[in-house]
DNA sequence: AATGAATGAGAATTCATTCAT
DNA sequence: GATGAATGAATTCTCATTCAT
C-alpha cells in the first residue's frame, strides 16, 4: 500500500498546504508585477516601457514576467481590468435617496462627484495612464476603453434622464450632454492634475463645475433676456 | 541677393531658375512625405508606424526620408505645426463685431463653433491623430500640445471674460469653464466622429452643446420643482 | 551488505522493505518518464520536444525529470539503450540449425526477417524515431548509432560469409552487400510504415525483398532474352 | 520639363544601370548566404545551427539575413530547392539508346550510376545534410523530401519496368524493388562517405552494387540447386 | 538628390535548470 | 523524493539609420 490518499492513479504531488502557499505566493507575484508595470508605464509611457523595465522594477527575473502575462499588452489590460472593477464597484455602492428638489439634486451631484474625485485621486497615476495611453495601445483595447467610457456616460445619462422626468432639469439630448459631462470631467481632471488650472482647490473646482453644469455660463438671474419665455 | 559670390564672376552652381525649381520640388517632396506620414500615422498609430511604411506610402526611397526629417518624431511635429498654423490662422480671421445682447452672443457663439467644426471636419483624421497619439509621443511634445490647448482655452476664456464684463454671462472662474469647454469640445468631436453619439446631425449637436453651455441642464428660469409652467 | 553502517547499531534509514519499494517505485518513475519521452519525441521530434512536454506527458513535476536524467539527450540515449538491448536480445535467440541447401537457406532467411519485422513492428514508433532523429542528436550519438548499424551489418555479413563458404551464395564483397541489405531494410520499413509502398502486405513485401536479395532483378536462369521458361 | 523619362507620375528612381547592378549584387548576396548556410548546417547540423552562425560565416550583418530569408527553415528549403533542381536537371540529360541485351543493360546501369555518383560526390556535403537533417526539419519539409525520393524511385521503377518488358529482368513488384534500390543507394553512399565501407574504391563499390542488384547474392553458376545450371 | 542594400543595436521571448518548500 | 516557481542565458527578429552608387 502506498502513501497516496487516492487509490488508482499514482500521482504524487505537493501537499495541500504547499499548494495553498504556492497559490498565495503566486497571486502576490502577479500583484507585484502589476504594480511594477503601473509604475513603469506611468514613468515611461506604455510604448516606451520595456518588459525588462517592468521586471527590473519588480525585482524579478525576465522569465518570471512571462509566467504571468503573455506580453506587455496583457499587463496593461490587466491593469485596466483591475481599475474598471474598482471604479464600477464604487459606483454600485452609490445610491442613496433620490433628491426631492433642485437644491437637493445639486447637493447630491456635488457629493457624488466628490466621491468619484476621491476615488480618481487615489488612482491618479493609473487614470492618467489609461486615459492618455489607452487609445494608442491597439484597436481592440481602444474599443474596450470606449465601452468603459460609454458605461460611465450611460450612468450619467440615467441620472440626467431621471432629473428631466422629475422636472429638475430641462429636456435635452441627455445622451449628448452626458457624454459632454464625462469628457469635461476627464479633461478637467487631467488639466488639474497637471497643474494647468491655476491654484483652484478640488472643492472649488468641483463646485465650479457643478454650477456650470447646472446653469451654464448663461446670464445671471434677471439678465436682459434669459431663458425661454 | 546671394546667387553670385563675388560680383562679376558667375559662381559655379545651379542657375537661379534651376535653384527655384529644385526648391519647389524639394518642398513638394517634403509635403508628399508629410501627407504619407499622416496617412500612415492615422492607419497604424504613431508608435506602430514605421519609417519604412511612410516612405512606401510616399513612393520614396528609404534614405530620402532622412533628407527631410531627422526621425519619425520630427515628422509628427511637422504635421502638428502645419495643423496648428492652419487652426490659429482661421481663428485670427474670426472676429467680427462684438455681440450686443445675450441673443446676439448666442448666435455669434453658434456661428463661431460652426466655423471651428467645419475646420476640424476638414482635418478630421489629423485632429483625431493629434489628440489621440500626441500625448504619448514624448514629454516634450506633450508639453507643446498642452500649450496649444492652453491657447485655445485662453481664446475661449477671453471670450467668456468679455461676456461676463458685458453682463451676458454670470461671473465665474472663466479659466476653469473655458478649459471645460475645450475638453468637452474635443471629447464630443471624437465621440461623434467615432459614431458614438447616435445619429445626431452636426447642426443639432452644436445647438445642443451651445444650449448646454449657456443654460446648463438646470431647470428653466424660475422653476423650483416640476416641469415647464 | 550495506544496510547497516556498523554492526549491532541499526543505522537510521529506510527499512530494507521500504528501500526495495522505493527502488521499485523509482524504477517505475523512470520508466514512466521514458515512455512519456518516447511519446513526445515521436509526436514532436527530438529537437522540438521540450522537457516540459515530457513531464507534462508523464504527469510529473518539472524538477522530477532531473532526478532521473541529466537532460533531454540522456533520455533519448536511454530510450536507445532500451531498444538496442531488446533488439540484440532477440537476435541472440535466433540461431537454429544451419541451413543445408539453398532452399533451406532461403526459408531460413525469410523466417529470420519475419521475426525481425515482427520485432520492429512492435516498436515501430521507436524505430522510426531513432532512425530519423538519431543522426541529428549530436556527433557522439551519431557514432553510437553507426556502431549499432555496424553490428547489424556484421550479423548479416557473418550470415552471408557462411553462405558463401557453403557455396549457397556467390563470392562477393559481403561487407558491402550486408550494409546494402541493412540500408534497404530500414528504408523499406520506413517507406512501408509511411504508406508509401502501396498496399503490399508485410508477407509479400518480405518475400519480394528476399527474392530480390537472392536473385537480384536479373533475368531468370538461362535467359538471354524473354520471360520465364 | 523634367529629367524623368516617363511623363505623369513623378517618381524619381535609380537609373536602369543602378537597378541592374543592385540586382546582380542582390543575387550574389543571396548565394553567399546560401553557401554559408550549407557550410554551417553541415558543420553544426540544422538544429544546432544559428542564424548568427550563418551570417558570421557569410561575413554579413545579422539583419542582412532577414532581407533574403524569412528564417532558418527557409534557407534550408532554398538549399534543397537548389539541389533538387540540379539533380533532376542532370537526370533529364541522361537518356541514350535503350540497351538491347542484358549485358548492354548492365553496362548502361553502371554508367548511369557512375554519373549519379559523380553528381552526388560534387554535392556530397549537401546530400548528407539533406538526407540526415531533412526528415527532422518539420512535417511539411519531410513531405517535400518524401516526394523527392518518390520521384527518384519512380525514375528507377520506369527503368526496371522497361527491363522487365524487354525480358532483361524477371517480373517483380518493381515499385518495391525500386524503392529498395534508392534506399540502398543512399545508405551505401552515406556509409561510404563516412568511411564505414572499408577501403573499397567507388568504382568497385558501384560494380559490386550493380552485380548485387542484377544477380542478388544467390548461388554461383553451377551451385547444387537453385541458380543457373 | 535619390535610392535601397546593409547594418547592428536592442527587444521580446523561450526554455533548460535550479532550489526552497 | 517530488514539486513547480523562479531565473537568466541564449536566440530570434525588427527597424532606424547610414552610405556607396
Amino acid at each position: 500500500m502506498d502513501a497516496t490518499d487516492t487509490a488508482g492513479r499514482e500521482r504524487r504531488g505537493p501537499s495541500e498546504f504547499r499548494r495553498k502557499a504556492d497559490e498565495r505566493r503566486k497571486g502576490q507575484r502577479r500583484e507585484e508585477l502589476l504594480d511594477a508595470a503601473a509604475t513603469v508605464f506611468t514613468r515611461e509611457g506604455y510604448h516606451r516601457a520595456l518588459v525588462s523595465d517592468i521586471v527590473a522594477q519588480a525585482g524579478a527575473g525576465q522569465g518570471t514576467f512571462y509566467r504571468y502575462f503573455r506580453d506587455k499588452r496583457e499587463v496593461f489590460e490587466a491593469l485596466f481590468d483591475r481599475f474598471v472593477e474598482s471604479v464600477l464597484g464604487q459606483f454600485s455602492e452609490m445610491s442613496g435617496n433620490p433628491p426631492r428638489s433642485v437644491a437637493e439634486y445639486r447637493d447630491a451631484s456635488v457629493g457624488a462627484i466628490q466621491r468619484v474625485a476621491a476615488l480618481a485621486e487615489r488612482d491618479r497615476a493609473l487614470v492618467l495612464l489609461i486615459v492618455r495611453e489607452g487609445p494608442t495601445v491597439d484597436a481592440a483595447f481602444e474599443k474596450r476603453l470606449a465601452e468603459f467610457y460609454e458605461r460611465l456616460a450611460f450612468l450619467a445619462q440615467s441620472y440626467l434622464d431621471h432629473a428631466v422626468r422629475s422636472g429638475f432639469a430641462r429636456p435635452c439630448r441627455t445622451a449628448v450632454v452626458a457624454q459632454g459631462l464625462v469628457g469635461m470631467g476627464f479633461w478637467l481632471a487631467q488639466q488639474w492634475w497637471n497643474g494647468r488650472l491655476g491654484d483652484v482647490g478640488v472643492e472649488r473646482l468641483i463646485e465650479e463645475t457643478v454650477d456650470f453644469a447646472f446653469q451654464g455660463f448663461g446670464a445671471p438671474a434677471g439678465a436682459t433676456s434669459g431663458g425661454r419665455p
